[in-house]
DNA sequence: GGTCCGATGTGGACACTGTGAACATAGTAC
DNA sequence: GTACTATGTTCACAGTGTCCACATCGGACC
């Protein structure tokens, strides 16, 4: 990996700390991350990740967006994956469910695989100090979430829902995925095998999905 | 409030510090939490916590149990107000379907109206050390959640709910209202003003109970 | 009633943490 | 060749959880 010798100057630290966080959090967990933990990996002096971010928090910030990336990656993966299994010859509608499904199977299996990925993923958000309210953050929409909202509009254009059950929908679908994400990996199933978690996951897309009609009671 | 007069001995400590813990967590969020700073404010020595618990996170558990049954007793008043809009004369599912969305919106509003002990709730999950995978916590079900259990097993013997839809069908449901908290809590949403988030709230309950029946797609 | 003893709280110390200020070095531009 | 700037280092400080030795109280025992 040390393409370049080693010098007084790393120079290339910032990917170089980010990577390192990365790592940390990848096999230790989000709460073994420290700075000096961090700078320790890359072998440098503690303070050098002042040259290049305000602050830990700035770093790990950084970092998570990575982390958000590579969640979104897992979740194309996944809706392609589902995408293929749907005939070309099958209504519209499948294969905008199929993508609905992608979506929330893809974060929940990435939770499942990459707990110190997916933790980190979530540092993004947090006492962001200032903070008028925004619907999402920072004004930008996350790339994991945009890729829920331009499935739920396929839907709609599928004719898989109505423009009426659209509104909103978001929320139900992103809580549902999310808090089983977190119970999965933070909470009451977090040392369930990940057979049992991936066919309950699945379990609770189907669930939320089902639940976006509004139809009668019975 | 001091009935006993200041000694040497406390002489309460143990009950002190763990409403210490709920003061912090309350106005300060668990992220402030730290052992010196519960000790301080009882006015005692950091060490002094290490005769009552083994550990600063056996203290952070002992509180965190406290707030979970404060969670219970929210769950249980949303319940009752809602079980008492419901006319006697009406069918039975109504009866079993208002018990159910209490406990979603009781955990909502709680969550809502006291984060910091909200967040504390869900401290007692986490690095348990050692752990063979249990399907609950420590083998026993935490009251909020054993309030769901109840709601779903009244819903199928009020006949709104079929057998074979009461399997599993906790973890929807709680995965959709947990992770609601979450996002209103500490995620994206967590600047919205406690109306918005109220509403936001019901839609996400009255969506994963509409999903709970496994209709057919349209 | 005096004496011991266990329960409880204190003080000091240690290894950590994030962060600021002052200093040192390397590479570049003139 | 000499300045300058970018980038790391070193030292220092306040804060953290936790361990160890010590102080002090209340109650039990003879």
């Amino acid at each position: 990996m040390a393409t370049t010798e080693e010098t007084y100057h790393h120079g290339d630290l910032r990917p170089a700390l980010i990577d390192a966080v990365l790592e940390i959090a990848r096999d230790g967990g989000v709460e073994h991350l420290s700075l000096r933990a961090v700078t320790r990996l890359v072998g440098v002096a503690p303070n050098a990740a002042y040259r290049h971010f305000d602050d830990f928090r700035a770093l790990t910030v950084a970092a998570a967006l990575v982390a958000q990336d590579r969640l979104a990656a897992a979740m194309r993966e996944q809706t392609s994956a589902l995408l293929a299994q749907v005939d070309s010859a099958q209504p519209a509608a499948d294969a905008a469910i199929a993508r609905l499904r992608g979506v929330g199977l893809g974060y929940i299996h990435f939770a499942i695989a990459e707990p110190g990925w997916f933790a980190l993923a979530l540092l993004t958000f947090d006492p962001n100090s200032s903070g008028e309210p925004s619907v999402t953050v920072d004004a930008q929409v996350p790339p994991p979430f945009q890729l829920l909202l331009d499935a739920l509009d396929g839907m709609v254009e599928a004719g898989a829902l109505s423009p009426t059950e659209r509104e909103h929908a978001e929320w139900p679908c992103w809580s549902a995925v999310h808090g089983f994400a977190d119970i999965a990996t933070r909470g009451p199933l977090q040392r369930q095998p990940a057979e049992v978690l991936s066919a309950l996951g699945a379990h609770v897309v189907d669930r939320i999905i089902a639940g976006l009609h509004q139809h009668q009671h019975r």
